[in-house]
RNA sequence: GCAGACGUGGUGGAACUGGUAGACACGCCAGACUUAGGAUCUGGUGGCGUGAGCUGUGAGAGUUCGAGUCUCUCCGUCUGCACCA
């Protein structure tokens, strides 16, 4: 028998006695006691069952910051322990595991600062969290913790890298990046928010780099079509969808000539065009100033200086700063012209800042008609504007709607999408374009030149190009460097780690330099949840019995802002996985679900600097775990910003006490009435579905309606009070635990079966219908379940109320909703 | 500008396929009780009206026996994307 269950006695009788005393709530022995107990007895431990139904719940993992635990982080952690306390006690065998995603730039902004190692700080920063996330009683399986800093982990990571490599979706390029120069650190796109670093808030501004890129636009497609089978929210799958930015249309190549019409050999522009079909109203074309065209031409230009002068002023801005202007600019290379393929005609070309050189060819052919960013340019250049559909008027602004072709030679009378096949095919068959996919999606940069993260498991050879390392040789580990900095040139502080630097090639034996940019902090997390299903595994980075068992996840929680980074990146990753064969399935969460954010109680971002922060430290220390948890759950609708407040958390706290209260009043001896059953079926039939509706605040207040009948008794069954316990289980655990050992139950209550509703108690058999004269609420009657018709219709003209306001007047129709309304429909 | 979500008491928010608007909680008011505690308990609480009653879900119209819910227009808030050809 195990004595710290009855708090050192040595039976039950003699704990009874204890306890008896006792008047109020102690929830700090009480839930210290049950986390104690819950660890030692390893309650939450899981293993492969296949005589049981799996259930994966997963939420994202943090970054084991050194502020600790934000209030926001139990909110997701709370709703999805609730689910997996929920499930287990309908007896599926649920994996709930919890790690840290463990690489990344504060604990490296931290060691520059106090020279403290970042494998130090944040070794300290996760035992911190781990106390934090324990003290809450989570039902995570610990014994699965990982972390993205423990080489056993990115030993994996380096791996699968090397795979990607293989299979030449990883690649180096120099491109021009988003470089954000106060972290001296290369972007992905993802990272930039609105012209800005997501971490410093600096502009970001173009520069020009040799990269590790992974090709994540080859798997585009299947990203935004294997949407359709998942149970993701729907803003999540529209964000990735525009995030991802399909769209078709056509390549068409405009030969450049002389001024003469003479065609320059081997210089076609390239653009792409969702609308072939107005072909016949291009009056001009528009390059980058970036494109490669600009710099091969220079010498054919009649203007070479104001060329010049343009791109370099162009280069210059930062792309905030080129968007939030966008009156138009831009300088015509002379002495050069396009042809138009469709009707051969000699038309201008432009540069201009507005035609951007990461989408599509970099250049375009414009038609100011319909198309208002061609029209604001061409009336600043003084360019034709040729309508080519019919509709508009194009005297003010460009005709952007749809309308049958004119001016378009063959294409004239078609609508629009006859017209672009049309187009399409000609240039297909004239051999100047086809049709074309683009993609507002880039490849992820996968490059950063920072210390705390990932090696790149790389070579470079000077006869053999890049090399993987040996696959023998995994984990590459980190070394030591003299410093942590960053130098302007952007070159990882891994440049300065001596003799790690040097190796051979693993293809020719010869001298070989290691890769020192480090892998971004999405690498890790693309796969963690694989490492939960076999953390422990050194052969590979989870057995295939252990994946087919888990795998996908069932339901996944995160924040919105991880919708287009992690959560893309991480279905990039599992699909390659999968197409290698190293994964069951093609995607990885079968769900998906987003929680609010919770605000300061003036509805503030909650920051340091703000210093409007809630330490959830400080709300376990004041009023306990459960009323946190509860409260957590209670604040509003799960998927909606919530607002904290003190004031609410201290009605949680109340409820939290009346339960514990309510004990005193349960009687053995107390039989239960059909009435009491009938509240505790309603009860348990509400908060099983709201539940898995993701409604915990209004499942929490079932239990409180529950709660409030259980009160106004004077005695209660055990029955209705055991009830209590197990549903109120998944969100109070600790109180739970306790009042089930005090009701005489040897099992935890984690452990124990989630009840069960009798569908006929959970309804009401006598309903309260309304009474309404021409659709104003006039009275109420009382009646049977399903009482028929003519009774109810007898009842509700017999009302007092209804009697006297129908004197003498028609009765023309009354209508009868079955256990809910009557209308009467008077003259 | 584009896309999406939303708008309900003093406050957070309930209301399943159109069917008693305001569940649950906070706050407030009145009372009880007390070895004073983050007390607790009882009753009340959308607005107007002594009352029967009237009125009420951002504004306006419409469909319907009946609209917070459906349709249209407008106003406002939030989120994401933003010169994507």
């Amino acid at each position: 028998m195990n004595k710290d269950r009855y708090n050192g006695k040595e039976s039950f009788e003699e704990w009874k006695k204890e306890w008896q005393l006792e008047d109020r709530y102690n929830f700090r022995t009480i839930e210290s006691k049950w986390q104690k107990i819950w660890d030692e007895e390893k309650a939450y431990k899981v293993e492969i069952d296949k005589s049981k139904e799996k259930f994966y719940a997963l939420v994202e993992f943090p970054y084991p910051s050194g502020a600790g635990l934000h209030v926001g982080h139990p909110r997701s952690y709370t709703a999805l322990d609730v689910i997996a306390r929920k499930k287990r006690m309908q007896g599926f065998n649920v994996l709930y595991p919890m790690g840290f995603d463990a690489f990344g730039l504060p604990a490296e902004n931290y060691a520059i600062k106090t020279g403290v190692h970042p494998a130090v700080s944040t070794k300290a920063n996760i035992a911190n969290f781990t106390r934090q996330l324990k003290s809450l009683g989570f039902s995570f399986d610990w014994d699965r913790c990982i972390s993205t800093c423990d080489p056993e982990y990115y030993k994996w990571t380096q791996w699968m890298f090397i795979q990607l490599f293989k299979k030449g979706l990883a690649y180096k390029d120099k491109i021009a990046i988003n470089w954000c120069p106060s972290c001296k650190v290369g972007l992905a796109n993802e990272e930039v928010v609105n012209g800005c670093c997501e971490r410093c808030g600096a502009q970001v501004v173009r520069k020009n780099k040799e990269q590790w890129m992974v090709a994540i636009t080859k798997y585009a497609d299947r990203l935004i079509d294997d949407l359709d089978d998942l149970d993701f929210i729907e803003r999540v799958k529209s964000q990735q969808i525009n995030w991802i930015g399909r769209s078709e249309g056509a390549e068409l190549d405009f030969e450049l000539t002389d001024n003469d019409g003479k065609v320059l050999d081997g210089k076609k522009l390239k653009v792409f065009t969702t609308r072939p079909d107005t072909a016949f109203g291009v009056t001009y074309m528009v390059m980058a100033p970036e494109h490669q065209y600009v710099k091969e031409l220079m010498s054919r230009f009649e203007n070479p200086d104001e060329v010049q002068a343009y791109v370099e002023e162009t280069a210059k801005k930062s792309d905030l700063q080129r968007t939030a202007d966008d009156s138009k600019t831009g300088v015509e290379l002379k002495g050069i012209k396009a042809k138009n393929p469709f009707n051969n005609e000699l038309i201008p070309v432009f540069i201009s800042d507005y035609v951007l050189t990461g989408y599509g060819t970099g250049a375009i052919m414009a038609v100011p008609a319909h198309d208002q960013r061609d029209y604001d340019f061409a009336r600043k250049f003084n360019l034709p504007i040729i309508q080519v559909l019919e509709g508009g008027d194009i005297s003010e602004k460009a005709w952007e709607e749809d309308g049958a072709h004119m001016n378009s030679g063959f294409l004239n009378g078609m609508n629009k999408e006859d017209g672009i096949k049309a187009a399409i095919e000609y240039a297909r068959k004239s051999g100047f374009g086809n049709s074309k996919v683009n993609y507002k999606l880039r490849d992820w940069v996968f490059s950063r030149q920072r210390y705390w993260g990932e090696p790149i498991p790389m070579v470079y050879c000077e006869h053999c190009g890049w090399q993987p390392i040996p696959e023998s040789e995994l984990p590459l580990t980190l070394p030591e460097v003299p410093d942590y900095h960053p130098n302007d040139e952007g070159e990882s502080p891994l440049s300065k780690a001596g003799a790690w630097l040097e190796t051979t090639c693993p293809k020719c034996g010869g001298k070989a330099r290691r890769e020192t940019d480090t892998m971004p902090n999405w690498a890790g997390s693309s796969w963690y949840f694989l490492r939960y299903c076999d953390p422990h595994n050194d052969k590979e980075f989870a057995s295939k019995e252990a994946l087919e068992y888990w795998m996908p996840v069932d339901w996944y929680n995160g924040g919105m802002e991880h919708t287009t980074l992690h959560l893309l990146y991480s279905r990039f990753w599992h699909k390659f996985l999968y197409d290698c064969g190293y994964v069951p399935t093609k995607e990885p969460y079968r769900r998906r679900t987003s929680h609010g954010m919770i605000l300061a109680s003036n509805g503030e971002k909650m920051s340091k600097s703000r210093g409007n922060v809630i330490n959830p430290d400080d709300i376990v220390d004041s009023y306990g775990a459960d009323t946190f948890r509860l409260y957590e759950m209670f604040i509003g609708p799960f998927d909606q910003v919530a607002m904290w407040s003190e004031e609410s958390l201290m009605g949680v706290y109340r409820f939290v006490n009346k339960v514990y209260g309510l004990f005193k009043k349960v009687s053995e001896t107390e039989k239960a009435l059909e009435k009491d059953l009938r509240a505790m079926h309603k009860c348990i039939k509400e908060v099983t579905e709201r539940i898995d509706q993701m409604k915990f605040n209004t499942a929490v207040s079932s239990l409180m309606t529950y709660v409030n009948y259980l009160s106004d008794k004077e005695k209660i069954a055990a029955e209705l009070y055991e009830t209590l316990i197990r549903l109120l289980c998944p969100f109070t655990p600790h109180l739970c635990e306790e009042m089930w050992a005090r009701m005489g139950h040897e099992e935890l209550a984690v452990t124990a079966l989630w009840p069960q509703f009798d569908q006929n108690l959970a309804e009401d058999s006598v309903v309260t219908i309304a009474v309404q004269l021409c659709g104003k609420m006039r009275g109420t009657i009382e009646m049977p379940k399903d009482a028929a018709r003519e009774d109810v219709e007898k009842a509700a003209l017999s009302l007092e109320n209804i009697k006297r306001q129908t004197e003498g007047r028609e009765i023309k129709k009354v209508i009868v909703v079955p256990n809910k309304i009557v209308n009467i429909v008077a003259a």
